[in-house]
RNA sequence: GCCGGCGUAGCUCAAUGGCAGAGCAACGGAUUUGUAAUCCGUAGGUUGGAGGUUCGAGUCCUCUCGCCGGCUCCA
């Protein structure tokens, strides 16, 4: 974000705070930043505020805006400091200065409000004019579920009425492109949360194909990169995990023990496991090595009921998973090679912009040594320098049993999605005994990298459908041509056109209802179907076909051979460039 | 899981504590239409579920399930 933004939107939270304040006096001041989208504050209050309370405050925040109060800077000593939020009663304000370190620490003022911070400000209140409060939610603090839950408020300024005004819209838009809604209207799935359970995903027809149409590139490219294709069971016995150190370490996510004659299963949480198994039934040369195994595994993992979010967030998912055995001096090499493979894909359903984390040891829970984590990151890191890409690291967000890479895409609005994983791992080889036979002759240690490309087909999906808005290219709109007749006489011209494309191996639908043709066209429009093609007396008599092409409208008329030339050469998945 | 908001027909939404309604969709009929909604009719509901208050509950209270926005977490 630009600095002077920040500052604005900085001085706009201790706005609402003082408006805050005045209006609910015995609400406690938490912390209050400029963020990506605007600000936040949070407050300790008795009862949470409402909608109606966020008018108030709004029109409050009108007020001292009005009143252009000027912002002052007040340098305190820090025992001074904690004296005087002692005596307001700011117990949080205390807690923040009993962790600082500076000796003197300063504290900004604007009419009688007075917020410990780093600042800087706007220089008065008046400068504040085009903003708008947004959301209010829980918020525990300092974002520890362990500490109580203040009341956070969420707003957004802007230099400019048009430039808070285009956010707005953003915000709107970004609504209307929610693929919850649009996966329901498009007949993409359902979920059944009353009958069936919550975060369990029903494909439709339509969602099916698109899906299967992803599965089949999917398999396609691995197949060429040197992948192997397998297919797991979907439980295990309990002893599988207990090895895995799933147990331990994830069943925190894993459903409760089924007794299968008397013993213990459980489903499945991830799909290693299972490829160690394959792995392990016979010996490997380092020859065969990297040895790739790659599987669209379906786990099921309990996740907690508010973090549910359509296909976004899900309780049973299928993963892109592959499992590659490598040997230790190729890792760096590999992870390069599966880099460059998974954004090849991500490029071919058409995201441009990618985002890299780097994903270090977590604090606690984790298996192995320091010292092999700190090899394993360096090896990563590595890997990225080497591909040239940008990355930030992810600080403790790295998997129990390796640090990861992960890779976001930026969809139309410019939002970051979590798509590709690629993570590091030197315990399970370890826990299950694997290893290769080396040029000297001798058992060694590979190395093992699990990855994803589209990370789950649930979640890939959602974003898709966000990214296109719900209008996928032609190559994977689920019906990608539409034949319209204009009256029952045409009807037998209009099958024929039906046919004659279906029969090419195209996605078509026949609409021969008799009802009006603005009403066939509104219908097809909607459905977001990308070839609209009208057949009636004047296209008939000369073979031609009328097409709409979806959000272009009227495309005029042209002869049945050239539109099916046309479209089979549209059809051609996008070309990978590994 | 936590905080707040919300659950009425397939969808979008009405209904002061007093007869559960509309539009779209569905179904039936008329209409044979040239680039985004033809007209008429029919049917559709234990108001998420269970208790309670009340002469009377969609509406108020309690519990519960679920959804939405966040927090925490995450493929």
């Amino acid at each position: 974000m630009e600095k002077n933004l920040e500052i604005l939107r900085h001085s706009a939270s201790h706005i609402m705070a003082s408006a805050v304040k005045e209006l609910y006096p015995d609400a406690k001041l938490g912390i209050g930043p400029a963020i990506e989208d605007g600000f936040y504050y949070d407050f300790d209050v008795e009862k949470p505020f409402t909608p109606e309370d966020l008018k108030r405050i709004e029109d409050k925040m009108k007020e001292f805006i009005e009143k252009d109060y000027p912002f002052e800077k007040i340098m305190m000593k820090r025992e001074e400091a904690k004296k005087f939020f002692s005596e307001k009663n700011e117990i949080y304000k205390v807690e923040i200065l009993n962790e600082i370190e500076d000796e003197e620490v300063s504290i900004y003022k604007h009419n009688g409000f007075y917020d410990l911070c780093r600042g800087p400000h706007v220089s008065s209140t008046g400068e504040v004019k085009f903003f708008k409060l947004l959301d209010v939610a829980g918020a525990y603090w300092r974002g520890d579920e362990k500490n109580k839950m203040l009341q956070r408020i969420y707003g957004t300024a802007f230099f400019t009425k048009e430039e808070l005004e285009e956010f707005l819209k953003k915000r709107e838009e970004a609504k209307k492109r929610d693929h919850r809604k649009l996966g329901r209207e498009l007949e993409f799935f359902s979920i059944h949360p009353e009958e069936a359970g919550p975060g369990l995903i029903y494909w439709h027809p339509k969602g099916s194909i698109v899906r299967s149409i992803i599965e089949d590139l999917w398999k396609k490219a691995h197949l060429e990169n040197g992948y192997q294709l397998i297919y797991t069971p979907h439980i295990a016995q309990e002893k599988l995990y207990e090895i895995s150190g799933h147990l331990k370490n994830y069943s925190e996510f894993m459903y409760s023990r089924m007794l299968i004659d008397d013993v213990p299963y459980r489903i499945r949480p991830m799909n290693c496991p299972g490829h160690i198994l394959i792995y392990k039934t016979k010996i490997h040369s380092y020859r065969e090595l990297p040895l790739r195994y790659a599987e669209l595994g379906t786990v099921y993992r309990y996740e907690k009921s508010g973090v549910l979010h359509g296909l976004l967030r899900v309780r049973g998912f299928t993963i892109d998973d592959a499992h590659i055995f490598v040997q230790k001096e190729n890792v760096s090499e590999e992870v390069i090679r599966v880099l460059d493979f998974s954004i090849s894909i991500l490029k071919a359903f058409g995201f441009e912009d990618f985002k890299l984390y780097l994903a270090t040891r977590p604090e606690e829970k984790f298996i192995g040594e320091i010292e092999d984590w700190e090899k394993a990151e360096n090896a990563l890191k590595e890997a990225i320098e080497r591909a040239g890409l940008d990355y930030e690291i992810d600080e403790g967000g790295g998997a129990f049993y390796g640090p990861k890479i992960d890779v976001k895409v930026k969809d139309a609005l410019g939002r970051l999605w979590q798509c590709s994983t690629i993570q590091f791992d030197f315990n399970l080889p370890e826990r299950f005994d694997v290893f290769f036979i080396n040029k000297e002759g001798k058992e060694e240690r590979p190395y093992l990298i699990h990855r994803a490309i589209f990370g789950s087909i649930e979640r890939f999906f959602g974003v898709l459908i966000e990214h296109y808005k719900g209008a996928f290219p032609f190559w994977l709109a689920p019906v990608q041509v539409r034949v319209l007749n204009i009256t029952d006489d045409v009807l037998d011209y209009a099958k024929n056109v039906y046919e004659r494309i279906k029969k090419s191996g195209i996605r078509v639908e026949l609409d021969s209802r008799n009802i009006t043709l603005n009403k066939k066209i509104r219908e097809s429009e909607m459905e977001k179907i990308p070839y609209t093609v009208i057949c009636g007396k004047k296209e008939k008599e000369k073979g031609n076909v009328s097409i709409r092409e979806y959000g272009r409208g009227d495309r005029g008329s042209i002869s049945f051979d050239e539109f099916l030339k046309r479209i089979l050469q549209e059809n051609k998945n996008p070309t990978l460039t590994v």
